[in-house]
DNA sequence: CACTGATCATCA
DNA sequence: TGATGATCAGTG
C-alpha cells in the first residue's frame, strides 16, 4: 500500500501520468488540498483557476505560466472540466487565445489550438455549486486524442472563425458561429483591449478573444469514453 | 437551456 | 499586456 502523494517531478510517460490521475479519482478537493497543503477557498468566485492549479500540483505539471503544454515532454495538455451528476459539462472549456493579427501563413495544421488539443488529459470534477467546493470529488481521467471526425469538426469551425478574423469581421462573430468551437472574450476585464483587423483592413482595438470548446463537444467526448447518456 | 460578455488571480 | 488557470451571472 503506497501513500497518496503529489508528484514532485514531472511524469516520465503518459502511462505514469494516467496512473497518477486515476489514483486521484474518488478523492474530494478538500482531501487533495489538505494533503498538498493548499488552502481551500470558500468558492471559486475569486479563485477560478484553483482546481486547475490543484490538479497540476498533484500530477506534477510544470505549474504556472508557460506557453507550452502542461506536460511538454509527453505532449499532453491538462484540462479539468466541471461536470454535473450525470457527467455532463457545466461550462465551456477554454482552449487558448485567438490570434487576431499576424495570421499570414497560419493554417489549421500549424495552429496553436491544434497543438493544444493534440492530446489532452481530461479530469472531470464535480462542479455543481450546491456541492461545497471542498466536498466536490475528482472523477476518472481520460487521456484523449481527437478522432478523425472530431478533428474535422474542429478544423471546420476554426477555419470559419479565422476567416472572419482575417477579413476584419471579428466583432461580428458570436458564440453561435461554429458547431463545436466558439470565440468569446477572454480578458481581465472589458477595458483590456488588443489589436485586431477592422472591416476595412485598418487596425482596431477590441476585446481579446479565446477559443472555447462548446459543451456538446466535450459532453460527447466524455460520453464516448465513459458510455454515459448524452442527453 | 445556451449564449453573452464580464470577470478573477498570478506571473513575466 | 497577454499568457497561464478558468467560472460567474444576467438575458433571451
Amino acid at each position: 500500500m503506497s501513500a497518496l502523494i503529489p508528484l514532485t517531478t514531472s511524469p516520465q510517460t503518459q502511462a505514469e501520468l494516467l496512473t497518477q490521475a486515476q489514483r486521484l479519482a474518488g478523492y474530494s478537493l478538500g482531501e487533495l488540498a489538505a494533503m498538498a497543503g493548499l488552502p481551500i477557498p470558500k468558492d471559486l468566485k475569486r479563485d477560478k483557476g484553483w482546481i486547475g492549479i490543484l490538479l497540476e500540483l498533484w500530477l506534477g505539471a510544470s505549474a504556472g505560466s508557460k506557453p507550452e503544454q502542461d506536460f511538454a515532454a509527453l505532449g499532453v495538455e491538462l484540462k479539468t472540466i466541471p461536470i454535473d451528476s450525470l457527467g455532463r459539462p457545466l461550462e465551456t472549456t477554454f482552449v487558448c487565445v485567438a490570434p487576431l493579427t499576424g495570421n499570414t501563413g497560419v493554417t489549421w495544421e500549424n495552429s496553436h489550438i491544434r497543438h493544444k488539443l493534440k492530446c489532452v488529459l481530461w479530469v472531470p470534477v464535480e462542479g455543481e455549486r450546491s456541492i461545497p467546493l471542498a466536498e466536490r470529488r475528482v472523477g476518472s481521467p481520460l487521456l484523449w486524442t481527437p478522432s478523425a471526425e472530431e478533428e474535422r469538426q474542429l478544423q471546420m469551425d476554426w477555419e470559419e472563425l479565422m476567416d472572419l478574423i482575417v477579413l476584419g469581421q471579428v466583432e461580428k462573430i458570436t458564440a453561435r458561429h461554429g458547431e463545436v468551437l466558439q470565440l468569446r472574450p477572454k480578458a481581465a476585464n472589458s477595458k483590456a483591449l488588443t489589436e485586431a483587423i477592422g472591416a476595412h483592413g485598418e487596425p482596431i482595438l477590441t476585446l481579446p478573444r479565446g477559443f472555447y470548446l462548446k459543451k456538446n463537444f466535450t459532453s460527447a467526448l466524455l460520453a464516448r469514453h465513459f458510455m454515459l447518456q448524452t442527453y
